[in-house]
DNA sequence: CCGCATTATTGAACAATGTTCAATATTTGT
DNA sequence: ACAAATATTGAACATTGTTCAATAATGCGG
């Protein structure tokens, strides 16, 4: 016992967040142990506790880590698209299709308490802004005689809706009134707000 | 030691409820534990697990209970309007009233993994479907030219859209590029829905 | 190359959690 | 009043996050 430096501290905080994910991935965010995750990368509890300040520490960078993987493919999807109105829809559609793809770990990212580790704060904060900053400057584009406000509200509101399908269709919650699919779903609610939004500049 | 039957099971139940919802109210939904509401009720542990298949049973209880009152608020607020549009109205900003008064039992429902008891599966269903049901309703008497599917397809995203607006306000999630207001932003997001919804109708 | 200081790692310990269950106290029925 | 049924307890368990003195490995100065 005692051995030293097999990895440096950057290393095994990767190894740490890594295995986590993977953890999450494939068990749920239930799963994820302090324990788990240290005999995971080859060490004990006293070590994880070296590399993170506390657990919620660890969790907010395998939070921040999906985000990052997250909003590249979002940008990315929204990058094939010319029109700003079909970029809010690739995005939208990127959005579903990343919940969908990995459930578990997009859950854990909006089901813990909000961790209070500043630097991971910040992280996850910016990427948030950034998506909805997105969807913004493709509204602006849409109709360039808006007030900001105006901008800033439809797109608040428009991303925090579609987050809100995804999040009833990924826990369950969706209303099963009649078959859905995803797709239509978020069409339903980007489409008008976006006409709207359009129609009422071009008078 | 050893006391009987101060209470029935069902006055037992009532109260752990009751006291459970208090201590979510007010501490938190990571406050609630087990001791805690035993020694509220005035039994120990081992009676609540009389009372309750198990911790999460208890749960779902509490959040039966808070989808209960906060379904009859909005009940109440439809009720005082006319139009449908109106109605939609009264009843989103009932919901996010409810939530951002009442933020900790709120949020109580939707953080936790859902619950596996069948009866409490169905009570919140109930309410859930309950009041996609109704947002589906005011849809129909707009446009009762739509097909169902549509109706449905819109309710379900209106409603999942308001739900999103209110769980990212209640856990600070909320986009902060500008000021805003939480009656502003489900308007950005109804007022739209419901123009195109019966907009399209009326050609 | 040795010895000391520094540092990495461990593993045992803690409090708090949900959960179980044999023991015990109480009530009910006859 | 006694026995059967039942309500209640409280101790015990495993598992959580978390801490920290002890220990092992390394680096450094001479």
């Amino acid at each position: 016992m005692g051995r030293r430096s097999d990895h440096s501290r950057e290393e095994q905080r990767q190894m740490a967040i890594d295995f986590a994910s993977k953890l999450v991935e494939s068990e749920g965010g239930a799963q994820l142990t302090a324990r788990k995750v240290a005999k995971g990368i080859g060490y004990t509890v006293g070590t994880l506790y070296h590399i993170f300040e506390n657990f919620d520490d660890l969790v907010a960078h395998v939070n921040a880590a999906t985000l990052e993987e997250m909003g590249t493919l979002i940008e990315a999807a929204a990058k094939k698209k010319r029109k700003p109105e079909s970029r809010i829809h690739a995005m939208a559609n990127a959005y579903v299709e990343y919940a969908s793809d990995h459930p578990n770990r997009w859950r854990l990212v909006f089901e813990r308490p909000i961790p209070t580790v500043a630097h991971n704060l910040a992280v996850v904060r910016h990427r948030r802004d950034a998506m909805f900053a997105m969807v913004a400057d493709n509204l602006r584009e849409l109709d360039t005689g808006r007030v900001p406000s105006e901008v800033t509200h439809t797109a608040t509101a428009l991303w925090s809706g579609v987050h809100g399908i995804c999040i009833l269709a990924v826990t369950g919650n969706l209303y099963l009134g009649g078959a859905y699919s995803m797709n239509k779903l978020i069409n339903a609610l980007v489409e008008p707000v976006i006409a709207n939004f359009s129609a009422q500049g071009s008078h």
